[in-house]
DNA sequence: ACCTGAACACCGTTCAAGT
DNA sequence: ACCTGAACACCGTTCAAGT
């Protein structure tokens, strides 16, 4: 055996990157074996080594993958009112929760130590949701517009946590819907006459 | 060796418990493994399956210990009005989350499955911040105090998720603070003008 | 009636050996 | 220059064997 090339390493990298994407997609992280990806494409463990430094460093590529994809979604909500604009994005970060679950719970798990460019990355989702509350009150500070926008997205972050383990039926999805309304829309007009 | 008998089962249950606490709470979950713990309490690791059917059965215990430890903090909350008692339940929340890190986010960690009993327990924290919303909303529905206190405890809690990934530093606690007492406090002013 | 510890089926990771 | 696959140091779990 050895010496195959069939594949470049690059060519490698992706199948490798694809074929883990695609178990997390279908059984969840835990049944990410390095073992199992080798098996999908073709090659065996060894070859899984040739194109990532380790599991950490394949998963991180993942979660990146995951991040900026939501980033690409999210990016597209662009509706006329800066109240609107704050609901849209909320129910569209839900909603790419639910339909990418094991994905999504992946970017959140704690790492032995997080790169600072992962950080970065998914902080830059908060201020997607600056930009609307800065034109909700112009005369705020930019550090008031990002504690709202921190505050507000966290809420919703965390309502999409604690509904979403085990419950994909369009009913509790609707809940979860509802929820995200109540608290965004009473916050705004919280936050609107305190301003 | 064999048969030592210098501790009752019901005793080896309780060195296995605490052992496997003490190991989370200074090294967390991924440092738990059933050979640590029975070197830790001078047993074999066959002696740790004698009173725990397996490891999911012992961390679902550690888990249930650790949300009754918290529902034991957040009743001891009592003050006059019914906003600032939400407040003080938020913070309390916030608080536990932040001195009990390692314990608190295995709470919430996915398992294989999760047994009735415990997201009843889980669930059962939510109802103790119904009880000042029906104070401060009298004539809405039960149904409407259920929604108001998930939407704005979830979003407590995706707060100290986003905001506690590796900063115990008083300045961080700080800004937590900072966000939660925002969120609290301009949901529950929106809530109560709409209500 | 306890308790042991070897055995089994798994992990992630490495690296000498093959072509 | 790739690629293999055996080897290593770990897991959780089981259970025949010991006292």
């Amino acid at each position: 055996m050895a010496r195959r090339n069939k594949h470049s390493l690059e060519e490698i990298r992706e199948m490798v990157l694809d074929a883990a994407e695609t178990i997390i997609i279908n059984d969840g992280y835990s049944a990410l074996t390095v073992r199992k990806i080798a098996m999908d494409i073709g090659y065996t463990v060894g070859s899984v080594y040739m194109v990532f430094a380790n599991m950490a460093d394949l998963v991180m590529h993942i979660k990146a993958n995951t991040v900026d994809e939501l980033i690409g979604q999210l990016q597209q909500v662009q509706v006329s009112s800066p109240e609107q604009q704050i609901m849209e994005l909320a129910k569209t970060y839900m909603h790419f929760s639910v339909q990418n679950f094991n994905r999504w719970t992946l970017i959140y798990m704690p790492d032995a130590e997080t790169p600072d460019w992962y950080r970065q990355k998914v902080d830059s989702v908060f201020s997607l949701v600056e930009v609307p509350f800065a034109q909700l009150a112009p005369d705020s500070s930019a550090r008031q517009h990002n504690r709202a926008a921190r505050a507000l997205w966290s809420g919703v972050h965390g309502i999409c946590t604690l509904s979403l383990t085990g419950k994909p039926d369009a009913e509790g999805i609707n809940d979860v819907e509802l929820e995200i309304v109540l608290l965004v829309d009473r916050f705004i007009s919280g936050w609107m006459a305190s301003a």
